[in-house]
DNA sequence: GACTTATACGTTGATATCAATGTAATTGGC
DNA sequence: GCCAATTACATTGATATCAACGTATAAGTC
């Protein structure tokens, strides 16, 4: 019986794939700020999504979603264990009872500063590893924004 | 109380954060060839993974998590509902009895078959909205060879 | 104001992800 | 050949991710 799928096909896929590459690149920046966040118990998703509510107004949880182009329901999980740990506080939004809002707690905003010289370092340490920085970034956002 | 994490660093974070940005361009593409391959009941993981195991010699799952610069732990649970599924076939390696080899069924080789012209049409549409992908190809595999 | 439609979330079930720990097999030094 | 160190995986427990479905609230129509 003749393959149906061919060597070279399976090669091409694994040099040309944006979703493939996109992945790993991901994975790879995750795990590496996951360990370098790791001294102040947060993950590097932890960290970004506590960022994204440290706004003068509260963001409802479909702004969070939006910010992080993650799904609804993975911002309510997410929110979960931050929530036990007594870093965000959510609560219903009194003009729209629809809505939910998440704000960041005195502690979350501690934690968040302590984050933050951490993600400094570990930023420039990586940009100082890659040629071309804002390329990267343009082309990631350029993505993000085919939605 | 003052604020300890001030709102300007906040925004700074969020717009030059590399692992946000590459976290959020990630979903965006998961999402977009999840829906693509739905029709053959394929994530694009999944697709990835299938297509990473067509090869001659059946790769070892250290290889294949190697390829998808993933935890090894991670590449058996994905295996998992292939296996079941019957699209892939998992032996040990008489050489080298630690290591396990993932081969492809003959069902695994036809869905795969049949995914690459779907895949060949997204990621066409894909690279139609993009103005510089080879430029963000070399950055995303810049990322991943940090490791 | 009643009804329809749209919006905002939550829950559920399946898969994905990793670190940490444990087990089995191989390799290297002697 | 024997023992220590290394390598390759599996398992476990926690979190992450999404689609699909359901519920509650708001907005628009009449």
């Amino acid at each position: 019986m003749s393959n149906p799928m061919p060597y070279q096909a399976t090669l091409h896929v694994r040099d040309h794939c944006l979703c493939l590459h996109a992945q790993r690149a991901a994975r790879v920046l995750a795990r590496r700020f996951d360990v370098a966040l790791a001294p102040v118990g947060l993950t590097s998703g932890q960290f970004s999504l506590l960022n994204g509510l440290n706004r003068p107004e509260p963001p409802t949880l479909g702004a969070v979603a939006h910010l992080l182009a993650m799904d609804r329901s993975t911002v309510t999980a997410n929110l979960k264990p931050l929530e036990r740990k007594g870093l965000v506080d959510t609560t219903t939004d009194p003009r729209d009872r629809r809505s939910r809002r998440a704000a960041l707690t005195d502690a979350g905003r501690a934690i968040l500063a302590e984050a933050l010289p951490i993600w400094t370092r570990e930023h420039a340490r990586l940009d100082a590893e890659l040629t071309d920085v804002s390329a990267l970034r343009t082309g990631l956002n350029e993505v993000t924004a085919t939605v």
